[in-house]
DNA sequence: ATTCTAGTTGCAAAAAATTGCAGGTGCAAT
DNA sequence: ATTGCACCTGCAATTTTTTGCAACTAGAAT
């Protein structure tokens, strides 16, 4: 059984179709295994299809996004990033200065998310979120 | 003594000039009290400067973000915006459903904060900081 | 297998954001 | 007050992202 036949189905239980092109689309996401930004999806697919066009790929990553299938995170250069979530579901945290992004086990976020659930009512999307900061590295160097 | 005089020695102590436009660009934020996007910007100033260019408006705020004197908030719905950041900081709550944007005292954060810089080296920013998730009137009309 | 319908795609056009550059200007040094 | 230079600005051109639309197609119903 292929690893796409969940992907299939979160697509289609909502009134989504699923095409060769987002198929594609979501494979070359799943399988880059790390954070991708829309060029970079843009070329792996256009190696297996190479007429895919790019309004196609910025249209998927906007629906993919809003299914919460996969994690949009903006990083401090501006560039906006893409990654697969599945079950492993971890914070993103990057520092301003260098750049560098560190995955960190959500379970950090357990008290803050219990709080503000407790005194907002709001519910915090755990696999949506990028903190900004300053590593250790780039603090030394101050 | 004006308002503004803290402002442009923050910018001043940087390799910064204090420009007339950029004063306006200021001002502007610093006065509307809320989150602005970069039309909104443009538009104020050119109430006092019909000829400020929206070229103008980007780059001074890619330049105030990096001297954190602004904040960028990204919406939920893709829109960018700005806001003073002052000595009110807090954290940014956002529903990915209605867009309704709280805000929180970042004394919620502070267990967090601890946490990663202890675990990690990690030191994060706390006014730059939006949390997405569902608030508690669109998860009931779920 | 055929039909139907609503979602999807590719293309082109539009809109938004960025960049290169020549001329302008803040401001420190004199 | 003048000068010098690095930073800034406006404009135009470029690049990136979004949108409108006609043709196409996945998938359900028959």
């Amino acid at each position: 059984m292929s690893c796409e036949t969940d992907t299939i189905e979160a697509v289609r239980s909502t009134d989504q179709r699923m095409t060769p092109q987002r198929l594609l689309l979501l494979s070359a996401i799943r399988h880059s295994g790390e954070h991708v930004n829309i060029n970079q999806i843009h070329d792996q697919v256009k190696q297996a299809y190479p007429f895919i066009n790019i309004s196609t790929i910025y249209r998927n990553v906007a629906i993919l996004k809003e299914l919460r299938l996969i994690s949009e995170t903006y990083r401090m250069d501006g560039e906006i990033l893409y990654e697969w979530i599945g079950d492993n579901t971890h914070i993103h945290m990057m520092c301003r200065d260098c750049n560098e992004m560190i995955e960190i086990d959500d379970k950090y976020l357990d008290s803050l998310k219990r709080e503000i659930r407790q005194d907002f009512g709001f519910n915090i999307d755990i696999d949506h979120l990028a903190l900004s900061g300053l590593c250790g590295n780039c603090k030394n160097l101050k």
